[in-house]
DNA sequence: CTAGTGTATATAGTAACTATATAGTCAAGG
DNA sequence: CCTTGACTATATAGTTACTATATACACTAG
């Protein structure tokens, strides 16, 4: 459609144009945001296409967090000067955006590397493998810990993770120190940890550890797993091996992957000395 | 809050670690995609540690625009094979999601470039400038072009913008031939553009400019645009030049920036030649 | 001149929260 | 032991940004 001065877009073209939902361009009309240059006699409604690149604009600042009605308020009294503002603000949330998608790629990559390997495991086996050298993100020790410090720790840990975007995706594991395990306190953790595959620098709480690991799977929920302990054991004392200084576990199977918990598969990892 | 057999999170707890609206918590537990490990007597929900990577990955799905319907077919029927095809699937979008950032980002960049430069400009000032080469994406030919031909070029142009990623937030702006120029007729347009800045391969509408131009601003609605044409010619005559092949118009301050037609500016480049 | 597509308004429904109202629970201090 | 304040629960209503549906008028092609 076209009148002498330009040529113009009925809602449906421009709709199509900006790939949506015709109801909504009538929307943003009515609350006031993106209304047509001109209507004719009959209330049709006609858009430039200058309207085109103001869309695309509200389409970015929406998709960057900006609500309807702060976009409104913009709108109602634009200028180049608050228009400038905003973009500078959202350049910086966007920034934070990028890097958040990143971290979230990583966290899938990650995922399917756990997925993909623990599909080929035969959790049956025990296996005695020297682990490299690996960067933790540690908790604060939760030894022996009461509930409300429990909580609080967590809390700090959870906050760090997400804060310095340390959530590699890869599960959240615990360490037990030896005197535990021996006497049978599998769950009286020292510390939680997460694997940094790509670790950052300026980051206090890693650990590195490598060695020699005997390498079981206990299937099922967490109440048993001391009867995995009780093979590993065997195992130990077949191959002549001594206990080390920690036991490592990580859940390969949990409550993201399984409704019961007799399938949950934790995978634990003892530290072993040549007898 | 703990129990003999681990720790537990009350719903405050939870959702303070989630980051979330206490009611969210409830909300997830009532549509059945995240409910606690326990409830006690009194009705007193309590979750684990472990559900945090649960919420963890409801939050990654809902991100990458997974309902949370769907969320909850999934989470009804769970498996280590259906997860790890969604991750495989949810890989491919996060990689098509954080392209668009990075080119929303550049988009962002150009619009605080175009609107700094701007504001230190003097729009009544002509100048003589030789303008470096540009890539530029065009539009096909829409000279003399008829209304429904009219909107299908631009749809063309604006579905290869997006499908291509070439909107790189330049103003979209409009090549005129001499003819129609010296003719009066300031609106009948040859091509559309958008100018490039990191051009990519394998586009063949590209098409470089370099040269003099005699560059002027002119400010209000597009209607009175003849006035400064007639300021410009007169200046180039001043000058001892000719109008070149062409004459490129861009938007500077337009709908996106104001709200009045008598304060846009639009940028006019005026190929020229040395008399 | 009619069929089919387009436009308009008005109203209701949807997803995913979010807020509010009301009531029961619990631990700490006087 | 009782009260205060911070927590828990459910139920219901409200919000945002659409999205669908119903009804009526307009335009265009055969």
């Amino acid at each position: 459609m076209s009148k002498k001065d330009g040529k113009y877009l009925t809602t449906g073209e421009f709709a199509k144009l900006c790939k949506v939902n015709k109801q909504t361009i009538f929307y943003y009309d009515q609350i006031g945001i993106l209304s047509p240059v001109m209507k004719n006699e009959k209330g049709y409604r006609y858009y430039s296409i200058h309207q085109l690149e103001l869309f695309f604009v509200i389409d970015l600042l929406k998709d960057l967090g900006m609500s309807l009605n702060d976009i409104q308020q913009y709108m109602q009294n634009k200028s180049p000067e608050s228009f400038l503002s905003i973009m500078y603000r959202k350049k910086e949330e966007i920034v934070k955006k990028r890097q958040e998608i990143e971290m979230k790629e990583k966290m899938i990559e990650a995922k399917i590397a756990i997925m993909e390997e623990a599909s080929h495991l035969d959790f049956n086996r025990i296996m005695l493998q020297p682990l490299p050298e690996a960067t933790l993100y540690l908790s604060k020790n939760i030894q022996n810990i009461s509930d409300e410090n429990f909580v609080e720790v967590i809390s700090d840990f959870i906050n760090e993770l997400q804060i310095s975007q340390l959530d590699s995706g890869y599960p959240i594991g615990s360490i037990t120190k030896r005197e535990q395990v021996m006497k049978g306190e599998f769950a009286n953790y020292s510390y939680l940890y997460i694997e940094q595959p790509n670790p950052k620098e300026g980051h206090p709480y890693f650990r590195a550890v490598k060695g020699d690991f005997l390498i079981g799977y206990h299937v099922g929920s967490e109440k048993t797993i001391g009867d995995t302990y009780k093979r590993l054991f065997s195992e130990m004392e077949r191959l002549g091996l001594t206990l080390g200084e920690h036991v490592f576990e990580e859940y390969i199977y949990d409550t993201v992957v399984r409704n019961d918990k007799e399938h949950y598969v934790t995978k634990i990892m003892m530290e072993v000395d040549q007898g």
